[in-house]
DNA sequence: GGCCGTATACTCGCCTACGAGTAATCGGTG
DNA sequence: CACCGATTACTCGTAGGCGAGTATACGGCC
């Protein structure tokens, strides 16, 4: 259903989002994503950056304008945006917007393998996390009213999906919270005697198999 | 503050957590991540395997014990976890759960580049979203009733995580569909206008600079 | 008992990602 | 006006990710 990408990097999507305005060289298209924080906490990877437009270049969906040298400083190469590039961006885009993918989140991950804490340590560890998401939380948001303030929300939709699931992932945490404290949560008292004795319960001694969980119908 | 890791594939947690169970060999893993639904459509990467579990090797985490070949069958090699495993293992959880991370989903990276579709098939397509989304929850909704009634809550966290931020995307999607049928959106006039005339509307003019949304503050 | 489809169990090698280095220029300061 | 740190602008090397291929074994069926 996705597509095979010939670049498929995302990096490569805001590298022709920032080309389809106008020709640039690499460099100054980091400083364009830097300034509109499309980094946001990912410090821009310079070797992914080259490499990116470079695979873009081969595959025709940019192409190299001038390679100009001002004074004596590295030679620059200016990149435009060519019609192939619009239609994969475009394309991309339309993609990226209308199928829902599944995605492996890390604490999803880090949720799959809660059960090698002890009960208690994993509750600490998720009020930790309560507390630093809702400090991010404050944050963001604060950061999104002032954006608000100098430009139309249009421009500002990603950040607010971003909050809307962050708040969302925050609700779940205090929900887990709870369960955890009350000892509402269905198999916490098996967990918690497991870690406390070494043994493996025996209401859970049939799931250790292969086939535990049973196997998906795909 | 989030440390490196001597493996940093997440394919590496998911090998440690099966062999903390038992010894296997790598194919026996593979086959009890995909027994538990760990892959859920990541098809599991056999190169990455191979490469993971090498790599876990290299660094002490694991360890083989043996290397029986049974009939004339390829050589197999059986790996145990080791101490330094089990102590990565518990210290990569804790991190996992404990630092909220800001991490790039692809429909965020969609959005952020939603202005290249004219409005109304940006509508369209999120509608598409909304349905298939639907969906999908829908059958997730019933696998995890179905697994509900064969293990204790505690082993499906992960999926109840998963359904709650989903649960979250779709209601924040019809949300934005909302705006964007009664044309509530700040900015959406503009975006009509100039994805019809071609001609970037003068209330936008002095957004398309470097400083475009300012410099954030790091 | 021979054939074939499916499961078992990897190996190989390319391509990509990205960190760390390099080197010139510019702006400010004492 | 010499020096230093920051900024500009990349280059290079390597480790890791992963797809596609390979080869054997097993079970069922005619």
């Amino acid at each position: 259903m996705a597509k095979r990408r010939p670049v498929g990097n995302l990096l490569a999507l805001a590298v022709l989002a920032a080309l389809v305005e106008r020709p640039r060289h690499p460099y100054e298209i980091a400083a364009v994503l830097r300034a509109r924080g499309k980094d946001q906490d990912m410090p821009i990877k310079w070797g992914s950056l080259y490499t990116v437009v470079a695979n873009l270049e081969r595959h025709g969906l940019v192409a190299a304008v001038e390679s100009a040298r001002q004074g004596r400083r590295p030679e620059r190469t200016v990149y435009r945006i060519t019609e192939a590039g619009r239609a994969e961006l475009v394309d991309w885009t339309r993609e990226l917007v209308a199928v829902p993918e599944r995605e492996q989140p890390r604490f999803e991950a880090g949720l799959s393998v809660l059960g090698v804490l002890a009960p208690d340590e994993a509750l600490d560890l998720l009020r930790l996390r309560l507390d630093r998401l809702e400090g991010q939380l404050a944050a963001q948001r604060a950061a999104l009213a002032g954006h608000a303030r100098e430009v139309p929300r249009v421009f500002l939709i990603e950040a607010e999906y971003d909050l809307a699931v962050r708040q969302a992932e925050a609700t779940w945490v205090r929900g887990l919270l709870d369960e955890l404290t009350t000892g509402a949560l269905p198999g916490l008292a098996e967990w918690r005697a497991w870690h406390e004795t070494g043994a493996v319960p025996p209401e859970w001694a049939d799931l250790a198999d292969l086939t535990e969980r049973g196997t998906e119908p795909h």
